[in-house]
RNA sequence: GGGCCGUUAACUCAGGGGUAGAGUAUCUGCCUUUUAAGCAGAGAGUCGCUGGUUCGAUCCCAGCACGGCCUACCA
């Protein structure tokens, strides 16, 4: 570490060492407050300037603020429910005591002994008898005025972000806020809330590239899920109707305001239900969840309203290309047509996909971003669908809906493959399309194929992308923004 | 992965081919009800890194690193 005589630092551990030759022990442990900030000013709030409040509180937190007008001082002592203005004179505390008062710094960590009194200004504010410093800070807190905006510095430090940025510290408790209330609101309904293996021998459930890892006493390759879905469902097959699981999935794909590479998904899955039964049940938590977190079901989301009030509308994947015009009712059933479509319109595809697929580049590339919604977009093709159950009247898509909000896909549902034999299909097909240098087409997975010939319930699952509806719900413009601690390439010269 | 933009003091930002500025923060002095407290003074920067052009580069050029936005892939 570098150290210029004059730097920031230096003149705090100077600080620091002048507090230990005078008997002040700048690591103290055992004092524990009596209220935090709020309940302090719910509790004392109503006295008058006049009154002389007896009662000695304590209290603990950063110091934000430093006022020194000579022999007395005011600072601004911040905990997580908020700040609250301490008083610090001469002749309450004592020529000494005071002094050693002055050499508080902004950014330590004190507990205070007082009163609570209003200032002139009508502040509540607590006198201080006694305080001591329990944590001693040797680095400079961001400006008062414009806080920390870097958005590098905000993501990396985030612990920094938290100490001077409230609405960072909003969104970590609406986060907290939204997974608590998902989870109720399923384990009411009779969900269990299960965990399923992070790290699995063959990782399946979702079209995409995992993470690779290594078991040395295993001497085997292992991957980090991409999703829980398979395991989820042989949960069904033992016998659990109801199981819900709120955990990280991790896929090996690029970065973006959208992607983190490790993210959180809300999976759950019923039996004895069908997809149409996953589209009440969403609209019914989201659209509540939405009046819990920011109190209405209509909202802005960046400059926009969104309406989550039910019910929502309803349409297919052709029907969308054909409301959205890049389509007619002829050209969507005609392979060949739909293919020209593709490549007069840029997308990407290749000469062997199947109508399918060639459907789902166009929408993707040109629907996906218009749907506002919220909007259930169903019936999928069966060659993007390897896990769903094709529709009954119609073999060649399934029994699949994607929710989209604000142009993104929030969520993806289906009633679930229970035929072993066409799961097998299904399975070889994605091998096929492995070797043919697909990275994220599905892998094989017997056992779950065994699990399969057991027999499972009739059921329908969904995946809900938890980052993607905190955003929503905190009106976020960056999955980064809802991460605590987002992917970041490793930092440079940190000393 | 590609394109564009950014990186100057601890923080927020100006500046600009002749070795650097402000506010806040810090330090010193004054100040017993302030709250963006005030007044007076001071210190603080290898201008992201490495090369190139130039008498001279923080400034111009190139490469690299990190970040942001767009784009691609995906959720």
């Amino acid at each position: 570490m570098k150290r210029s005589p004059s730097s920031l630092k230096d003149v705090r551990l100077k600080k620091l060492e002048e507090l230990v030759e005078s008997g002040i022990q700048p690591y103290t442990t055992g004092f524990r407050p009596d209220l935090r900030s709020s309940e302090l000013k719910s509790k004392y709030g109503g006295i008058s300037e006049e009154d002389n409040v007896s009662d000695i509180v304590r209290i603990a937190g950063r110091i934000m603020a430093v006022r020194v007008l000579g022999k007395a001082s005011f600072m601004r002592i911040q905990d997580v429910a908020g700040d609250i203005q301490i008083y610090l004179a001469r002749d309450i505390l004592g020529v000494e005591t005071y002094n050693q008062a002055k050499k508080l710094d902004i950014g330590d960590i004190v507990g205070m002994s007082g009163s609570p009194f209003k200032t002139r200004t009508g502040e509540l504010s607590l006198a201080v008898q006694s305080f001591v410093l329990l944590t001693k800070s040797l680095r400079p807190l961001p400006e008062k005025w414009h806080g920390l905006s870097d958005v590098e510095i905000r993501y990396r430090q985030r612990y920094l972000d938290l100490m001077v940025n409230r609405s960072s510290r909003e969104v970590v408790v609406a986060r907290t806020q939204i997974i608590s209330y998902l989870r109720n609101f399923l384990t009411d309904r009779g969900f269990l809330e299960v965990e399923t293996p992070m790290m699995q021998t063959i990782p399946g459930g979702a079209t995409a590239r995992p993470f690779e890892t290594f078991h040395n006493a295993l001497n085997r390759q292992l991957y980090l899920r991409v999703a829980p879905e398979l395991y989820l469902k042989r949960l069904l097959v033992g016998g659990f109707d109801r199981v819900f699981e709120i955990n990280r999935n991790f896929r090996n794909e690029g970065i973006s305001t959208q992607h983190n590479p490790e993210f959180t998904m809300l999976e759950f899955y019923q039996a004895y239900s069908t997809y149409d039964d996953m589209m009440s049940l969403t609209e019914e938590m989201l659209s509540s969840l939405a009046i819990k977190i920011v109190g209405s079901q209509s909202f802005k989301y960046g400059d926009r309203d969104v309406d989550l009030t039910p019910p929502w509308p309803r349409i297919t994947v052709k029907e969308s290309l054909l409301n959205h015009g890049v389509l007619n009712s002829n050209e969507v059933e005609d392979r060949n047509a739909v293919f020209i479509k593709a490549l007069e319109l840029g997308v990407p595809v290749d000469k062997d996909d199947s109508l399918g697929k060639l459907l789902m580049a166009i929408f993707d590339e040109v629907v996906e971003g218009n749907l506002w919604g919220p909007v259930f977009v169903h019936h999928y093709p069966v060659e993007v669908s390897p896990l769903a159950r094709r529709n009954d009247d119609d073999p060649a898509v399934t029994d699949r809906f994607e929710l989209y909000v604000c142009g993104r896909e929030m969520a993806n549902a289906f009633t679930e493959l229970t035929d072993p034999v066409d799961q097998r299909n299904r399975f070889e097909e994605q091998v096929r399309a492995r070797q043919a240098g697909d990275e994220e087409a599905h892998f094989l997975d017997e056992d779950f194929l065994r699990a399969l010939e057991y027999g499972m319930p009739p059921a329908a699952g969904e995946g809900l992308g938890i980052d993607r509806l905190v955003m929503l719900l905190t009106n976020a413009q960056s999955i980064r923004e809802v991460i605590l601690f987002p992917h970041m390439r490793p930092e440079k010269g940190l000393e």
